[in-house]
DNA sequence: CTGTGATCATAT
DNA sequence: ATATGATCACAG
């Protein structure tokens, strides 16, 4: 997909683009962009976003910062159930698995991108064609003191692991808001990390996801405010 | 090849 | 039913 708008330069006019989707389907939203809408998400898992991308003016790119790195925004949607439950954990960004310098949770890439978010809720049961899921309202979330401390335990403890050359014994249940799972083409991708004697091995790169109870509570936060 | 956007699909 | 591990498309 092409971009198509320039970046906001201001929170207000993101905050503009974002509320002017709330409500409308993904067929609409994708006409007024001229994309197709794809039959199902299974070989266009990152369709939803990339649409929101060419709504808001996001800055395509594979870069590991900010979707909005001049208002200092990250971009998410939250595919929800009917009962308003997240149905799949949040993508965050990837795993460092070598060149870990400093342990430093403020220059981490999850700190970078979690500081602040836009969430656009989208309806994601699969019983709901594509084209007819209704686009939520869309909500900008900063982390409480007690969501950023949890965020940094779980951050510090599994890069500790990272470091002490065991990421093969991370697995998804490491970590309360945050964990870890394999973020790869397929299987046997393979990408250099640390060994458990410091030397260098090769494993799976993964990536940082946040868990579903994790945004289940902002969007219940989100929800009480708006009520 | 690595990062982005994520959801899929099977084991449990 | 759901969480974990696996996977898909595309940009740079």
């Amino acid at each position: 997909m092409k971009k198509a708008l320039s970046s906001p330069t201001s929170i207000d006019q993101l905050m503009e683009r974002a509320d002017a989707m709330a409500g409308l389907t993904l067929a609409e939203l994708a006409k007024r962009w001229q994309v197709q809408v794809p039959p199902d998400l299974r070989r266009d898992k990152g369709w939803v976003g990339q649409l929101m991308e060419l709504q808001l003016g996001a800055s395509a790119g594979n870069k590991a910062e900010p979707d909005f790195p001049e208002i200092d925004v990250e971009l998410k949607t939250l595919p929800i159930s009917y009962a308003l439950a997240p149905l799949e954990t949040t993508y965050v960004t990837v795993v460092p698995l070598t060149n870990i310098r400093a342990l430093n949770w403020f220059d981490s890439v999850v700190y970078q991108k979690l500081k602040r978010v836009l969430w656009v809720p989208v309806q994601g049961e699969r019983e709901i064609p594509v084209g007819d899921r209704i686009i939520g309202t869309p909500f900008l979330w900063q982390p409480s003191q007690q969501q950023l401390q949890m965020l940094r335990n779980d951050w510090e403890e599994l890069m500790e692991m990272v470091a002490l050359g065991n990421i093969n014994s991370i697995s998804a249940k490491f970590g309360d808001a945050l964990h870890i799972r394999p973020k790869a083409a397929n299987g046997r991708v393979l990408t250099d990390a640390i060994g458990e004697d410091g030397s260098p091995i090769k494993t799976l790169p993964r990536g940082f996801y946040l868990q579903k109870s994790f945004t289940q509570a902002i969007l219940n936060q989100a929800f009480a405010n708006d009520a």
